[in-house]
DNA sequence: TAAACTAATTATAATGATTATAAAGAAGTA
DNA sequence: TACTTCTTTATAATCATTATAATTAGTTTA
């Protein structure tokens, strides 16, 4: 049922008072039925047939009004651009180091090292951040036919 | 005994065939002796008096040097500019939301997580990364002051 | 030691993601 | 309708990082 995020999503909006522009509503529409993390520019490429006035600064706005309201998270890693994540619940990221791709994968949340690093460091804590990183299958087979 | 980290370092250089330059030897000396994750420009300006005609691209590739001897890290988050932190033995970062500050903790790895992720997701796992943020204690009796 | 080769540095330009700005458009309200 | 506010668009600006070419320094070999 992805169409209850995106409604969900509206009305979160909504009730912080942000206007519902067909720009909007498109890139969401994107982040959430496309599972695939994109970067600024994929969302904008990906609706240029649909919009073609529209200009890569709304994508920026946008993505920036829905961090603001919690429904997407940034994600930075080494590489050039930031990767845009619709939040739906807590779940962690594997990425692979060959080809980058990103798959989610759950695991009960991580109090206790939370709660450590509040103590030794006496920080108020709020979150955390945590990836993994290896070889996904479809990589790994093919380095296994190289050989 | 922060010579020793600084000749080990070199000593690791050396075996994998790179050059020890003064310039290189200044950003080593900076990354270990300041503990303060700086960035490549912060780099840059810090040693501008020692080295004066040293060029913004000499640290970019030292750093690059450095990560593939495995002696420093690259620390990404949503800003601008990279961070680069100096291995020693494992540790975690905790992250002040309001200032920014970077402070060091210690936590036994999370190899419960990577095998978890490598079983549900199929990935050969590599390595992890994990950031917890917070408010640090300058910050939050700040906050309390401002009362 | 000098010549020859290789690696490192410098200075500068190029790239590319992101942000700022100003003008035009759309929606909401009195 | 006029007014206000928010949003989008188009474009320019910023800024971190990388690429390039020329120069310099270090290492090796004769």
């Amino acid at each position: 049922m992805p169409g209850v995020f995106l409604k969900d999503a509206l009305v979160t909006l909504k009730e912080s008072g942000v206007r519902i522009t067909p720009q909007r509503h498109a890139i969401l529409e994107y982040l959430i039925t496309s599972h695939t993390h994109p970067t600024a520019d994929e969302i904008y490429k990906a609706l240029e047939s649909d919009f073609p006035n529209m200009s890569v600064a709304t994508v920026y706005n946008n993505l920036r009004v829905f961090q603001n309201a919690g429904l997407v998270k940034e994600l930075t890693y080494g590489d050039a651009s930031s990767r845009f994540d619709f939040v739906t619940h807590d779940h962690y990221h594997i990425i692979c180091d060959e080809c980058g791709k990103i798959v989610d994968f759950h695991h009960p949340g991580l109090e206790e090292v939370e709660r450590l690093a509040a103590h030794v460091t006496g920080f108020k804590v709020n979150s955390h951040r945590l990836e993994v990183y290896g070889t996904c299958p479809d990589c790994g087979e093919a380095q296994n036919e190289a050989k």
